[in-house]
DNA sequence: AAAAATGACTGATTAATATCATAAAACATT
DNA sequence: AATGTTTTATGATATTAATCAGTCATTTTT
């Protein structure tokens, strides 16, 4: 970690617009801007540890992070990726408690680190803030319960194809007919998301390869069959 | 539903010491209380479905209420077993969204109903109150990030196992060695809990049974051996 | 009480997926 | 370039759990 020498004011952050600091006003961010402090992060650093004491709060400004939880097995479950305007954190102080989850690095990355104090007065005193965080949690908590019923209800083969087109979704360029994927996650992580054996992913990758439903190009992975991605996502369609 | 004669205030309410509301003053809660009215409800009915509007939050007084969502199969996960004190509908309330999950009586309930304008004019007025929201909001969160984790990590029999505990500590009447979970759920709403097929709890069950770490009272189950489940419940122990 | 419907259970079979083993490829290090 | 290391890939096998089919038991309806 590295401090870094500018300190872009929020107010001026370009990531603000996506975050849930976006539409307010510069005086109501201001405590939070005077506290903060971004910090430069390499991939495979963490920015925190399940059960450990939250300090304060993640503000990611660019890259991209995977939150997760390491299941008795010893295998990762990622439960988010975080990118550009994600704050990352805010649950486990506004719960009391401990980490429920860890964060990494998955592509460089420049965070803000908003101190445990300023966080909550902000929030205490902008009630606009609040609720929306509070309206972030409790979409979180929503989008959470449909991964629960996909885990359980759903085979890998749709939730590895549902995975990819959401991965699209959120880190797709366009490519004309194609959309490719601008992330570089390993089979492992792509199996921390879907929630499954890295062999099942390799192998499923290959049969969508086949199928000419995606392809590769280094790293990454290219959409070329949205729709028939789609099919394989659901169950009747 | 038949509206009760009785409405007793949220300041003589005997489930509140298990609520979101407990250690509040009776002014805090007085728009709540003024602006509730309970219900009773038989086992079977509906209190809000999947995709409609909320137009206010559920407080529990007696009974026990399943929270589940409709997979694309037409099997039902259920997320959240509710019972007395537990607030039901609040997240999408706060989230502003049409409900995420649907909620059917399990056992005979009676519910206060407050409307949208009375919750959320507390929650603007008393923080108090809406740091305790928001807690509870980011506990749940963990929890079924948790949820998430076993689901994709854990076997069905483990989970079975666990899911077993878990209701014994929640619903569980003490017999000497023994401990009976009172509460009559069928076989398919424990694999709902699951994650897993009917005839695999069925199976499962009759194993743990056989095993003599359960035996079946009636329509209920009585764990008769807590370490062996919780022995089973986990990976390596 | 008889009939129908539902829920619990059992067995057989199939399908999905994890695991184990090993090889090839990619990447990093010296 | 040679080496070690990690990641990806593939094959064989084992295991788990779903599905299908059917019986028995219990409630509900007629």
């Amino acid at each position: 970690m590295s401090s870094s020498p500018h300190n872009t004011p929020c107010e001026l952050c370009a990531s603000r617009k996506f975050s849930m600091m976006s539409g307010l006003t510069d005086t109501q961010i201001c405590t939070i801007s005077d506290h903060k402090n971004l910090i430069s992060h390499r991939k495979g650093q963490i920015l925190y540890y399940e059960g450990t004491k939250p300090l304060g709060i993640f503000c990611i400004n660019s890259g991209v992070v995977k939150v997760y939880k390491t299941a008795s097995n010893g295998k990762e479950q990622i439960v988010h990726l975080a990118q550009k305007g994600d704050f990352l954190g805010y649950a486990a102080l506004l719960g009391e408690e401990n980490y429920t989850n860890s964060a990494m690095i998955v592509e460089d990355a420049k965070i803000c680190f908003i101190p445990k104090e300023a966080f909550l007065k902000t929030l205490m005193t902008n009630s606009e803030f609040f609720k929306r965080v509070t309206k972030e949690l409790s979409h979180e908590l929503g989008v959470m319960e449909e991964k629960l019923t996909d885990a359980t209800q759903k085979s890998v083969r749709e939730r590895l194809a549902y995975v990819l087109l959401h991965l699209a979704s959120c880190y797709g360029v366009e490519g004309g007919e194609s959309q490719k994927i601008d992330l570089i996650l390993s089979r492992e992580e792509i199996a921390g998301i879907v929630g499954t054996a890295t062999e099942s992913v390799i192998r499923l990758l290959s049969e969508f390869k086949k199928d000419d439903l995606i392809e590769f190009e280094g790293k990454k992975i290219i959409i070329k069959d949205k729709r028939g991605l789609a099919r394989l996502s659901d169950f009747y369609a």
